[in-house]
DNA sequence: CGTATTCTCAAACGATCGTTTGATTCAAAC
DNA sequence: GTTTGAATCAAACGATCGTTTGAGAATACG
């Protein structure tokens, strides 16, 4: 293992399939994009997947690798800034979470392709998958927790991860633009996406404050 | 165009197709299965597919049909009960929304297995898929949305639009049980769902009647 | 009855899938 | 200059995909 040849060029092999790869999982899906569309876009030969990678299921993980180890440690590192302080609001600590990832929403990188991607991988049921992301997400939501545990301390321990589930879920779906509300065609798409952060962290904030309930709440039928 | 022959048996060949193809399409998604596996688990022929269906796309178009009809007249039925009168809350719209999704996702027939295909489309990318949704799920949006205008009178329209949009997506994550917080072993499934339907109803309401702040809310960096 | 229509079935179509192979090209090591 | 090993390439592998075909079975209708 020496120093890569062909290292004079643009991007890496590695790199270019990676940042294909990212494009085309979210516009097609893993199953839908096929390794022959991702090494013609990415302007390599078709064996370099297999040769770099060992496997498409392996170049999916680590698509999702590459990403989510920048998203976590920066979901840390803003929540290590105002986790424990006194003037802590609980639109600070959401805004550490949902920020994060709207930040990574609008790299040029390819950054609003890999959050489609993450979408998908929610979708999917691939125990794979889940698992591999739940050990990544597991990690933060747990000191997330502790947090929201710490400025809503009427909360239930299990009543603070149902909510900040459902803000997970909502901020995925939010961030994707999967929703079926059209934006206006001459707001930008990262306007678009910093005005679904704003309602999302105000709509997240007074749900997550919403003062627990003995009973069932509505109608119980 | 006579009555149908064969019609002696159990379940029609589409419906044990249409039922197979739904509980295939919620666990590998709509590339991910095959119309082998489909046809392999409604035990019909693999003709029968393009026979009944015309293609592979038909038969999807018609998985999706079968439970929206259902799913929208229902909604529609319960907003029908509260809309317009005194004494509707909040929480009763809402419920009126998210009740009839938790009762199909309920249903003995493969609800459950729906509601996952209904979060599958959601994360799919495809064009005709996302207009045939926009076309059922617009109709009674816009109704909902109405009342939740009137129960609100202080929210812009575009901004009712905006949070019923966040719920629906947070309600389809909820619903096809993607959340990264494993149940506890021992609840049932939809003793899970009904107490993700309940956390979902009071946070929804609470992020709903949020009053809406003029300018940016958490950090803006 | 016989005819017509609807449906089922096994088999095959061409296309595309993920993966592997073996030769070739390139850059560094000695 | 020769050797070495990593990287790229065209080509092909077997498997599986959605779809079509044509013959046969089952029902409906006269």
């Amino acid at each position: 293992m020496t120093s890569a040849p062909y290292a004079s060029r643009e991007r890496s092999t590695k790199e270019r399939i990676l940042g294909a790869a990212e494009a085309l999982f979210a516009t097609h899906g893993f199953a839908g994009a096929s390794l022959r569309q991702v090494t013609a876009a990415a302007r390599v030969n078709l064996a370099a997947v297999n040769y770099h990678f060992g496997s498409k299921d392996k170049l999916i993980e680590e698509v999702f690798r590459r990403r989510l180890d920048e998203l976590n440690s920066r979901r840390l590192a803003a929540l290590h800034k105002v986790a424990g302080k006194d003037g802590t609001s609980l639109e600070d600590v959401l805004d550490a979470y949902i920020r994060p990832a709207l930040d990574l929403s609008r790299t040029d990188g390819g950054g609003a392709a890999f959050v489609r991607v993450l979408a998908r991988a929610y979708a999917e049921h691939n125990e794979t998958l889940r698992r591999f992301l739940s050990e990544n997400y597991g990690h933060i939501l747990r000191q997330f927790a502790a947090e929201f545990g710490r400025l809503l301390p009427g909360l239930a321990k299990e009543e603070i991860y149902w909510r900040l589930d459902i803000v997970t879920g909502a901020l995925t779906y939010a961030m994707a633009d999967f929703g079926i509300i059209q934006r206006k065609s001459d707001v930008a798409e990262r306007d678009h996406r910093e005005t679904a952060a704003e309602h999302l962290i105000r709509f997240a904030a007074a749900g997550m404050r919403n003062p627990s309930v003995s009973n069932a709440p509505a109608s119980p039928r």
